[in-house]
DNA sequence: TTCTTCATGTAATTAGTTACATGATTGA
DNA sequence: TCAATCATGTAACTAATTACATGAAGAA
């Protein structure tokens, strides 16, 4: 009857779907399990709403990648999803092809990038909000790698992938602080009307010389 | 007849249209000369498809912030987009606003997040598919960074400003490439399958302590 | 025992993408 | 003169968000 075939054959599934079957991998959860995970960890990487984690293993289910256990808690309805072989293997399949590479998305930068229609002011505002953002959120990181480091991380098993992404989002948030730290003094030096800002040509050649470490 | 009110009453802004109006307030463009800004510059903060870039506007002339004027090549229709006085205003009056921290969005983060479901090899070739994207979005950068240090960049009035935001993508993709590098010595010393390999307790600490910047 | 937060879900809406269609221009 | 690419736009679809509703559990 089954053509034996792990291609699922009904609708597409998305980055979002495999992240989802990823963390039904590491263990069943109910929808509102998933969303904690999201919270402390993955939602970094790939943020999700969280009426998308009661959507979307509907759809792992209705695959066959996943399996719904109806329950109940009093009155109300619970669903626990596990993951299937087939969807193990649909897991690893998709694990073993390319990826896209990072998208970046900021609002902060996009002002920045028309700071000439606003004041200095409102420039250096936004600047000294993105280190903000920048250091609470590795606060929170170095929480987690601090518990994992002595022994209180959930899921230690998982610890060493976890560190692999943990440190990109170490070095990105530290990334984002210096380049505050930067930019904070470049438009410092701006005049009150940005329009009025001269090229810094030592701050321009310092970017472009950082620029030059994949130039040959 | 007019409550002499800047806020707009209709559909809602959101970072997308200040994101189109920031470009018509440069210059007046039509949809497809907007996608071509998109492509050298303001895409790789705010990356949105070219039929965004027709839809939008049409939403921002309703709102009275930009006019539209109908024109024609041969039989075709042609409409170029400028910002109006009240544009400039709604616009102003947002870039003094506080702004969203950057959101990133990463499949290939996914997948190593993951990597304990796949093999080693897996993990290693995202990990280069990782690098190998920060050195071609590098590359970019550089070019049209050299391009304005020669006085060539199209519009040289904005330079203050682009080197601001060019500055920060040239260290995010220097933080991408460096991660990627160091993460291949990590993961290369796992075992082909991923669930054997252990916490690197070094490597670990490096990160957290890395990390310590923010903390006191 | 009442208030708040945790937990479980659905419905309505929208922002965005992909796919398509076709005329204009350039250059081999 | 024909093919490729540039340019201009619409239509169909979907992934995702926001808003809403409400029961369960714990705390004051």
């Amino acid at each position: 009857m089954s053509t034996a075939d792990d291609r699922p054959t009904g609708p597409r599934l998305t980055t979002t779907s495999y992240a989802i079957l990823g963390l039904l991998a590491v263990r069943s959860s109910s929808s509102y399990e998933l969303t904690r995970q999201m919270g402390r960890g993955l939602g970094r990487i790939w943020p999700r709403a969280a009426s998308k984690l009661y959507e979307e293993p509907k759809k792992l289910a209705a695959l066959g990648l996943a399996r719904a256990r109806e329950g109940s808690v009093g009155e109300r309805r619970r669903t626990v999803y596990s993951i299937t072989p087939k969807g193990r293997r649909t897991l690893a399949a998709w694990l073993a092809e390319p990826g896209a590479g990072p998208v970046l998305e900021s609002e902060q930068l996009v002002k920045l990038f028309f700071a000439d229609h606003g004041t200095t002011r409102d420039a250096l505002a936004t600047i000294a909000a993105a280190r903000a953002w920048a250091e609470e959120r590795n606060e929170d990181n170095v929480r987690v790698g601090r518990a994992y480091l002595g022994g209180e991380g959930e899921f230690q098993e998982r610890v060493a992938t976890n560190m692999v992404v943990g440190a990109f989002l170490t070095e990105l948030y530290r990334t984002v602080a210096e380049w505050a730290d930067w930019a904070e003094q470049v438009v410092g030096r701006w005049p009150e009307d940005p329009r009025g800002a001269t090229l810094d040509r030592e701050a321009m050649e310092w970017v472009v010389d950082r620029a030059g470490w994949s130039v040959r």
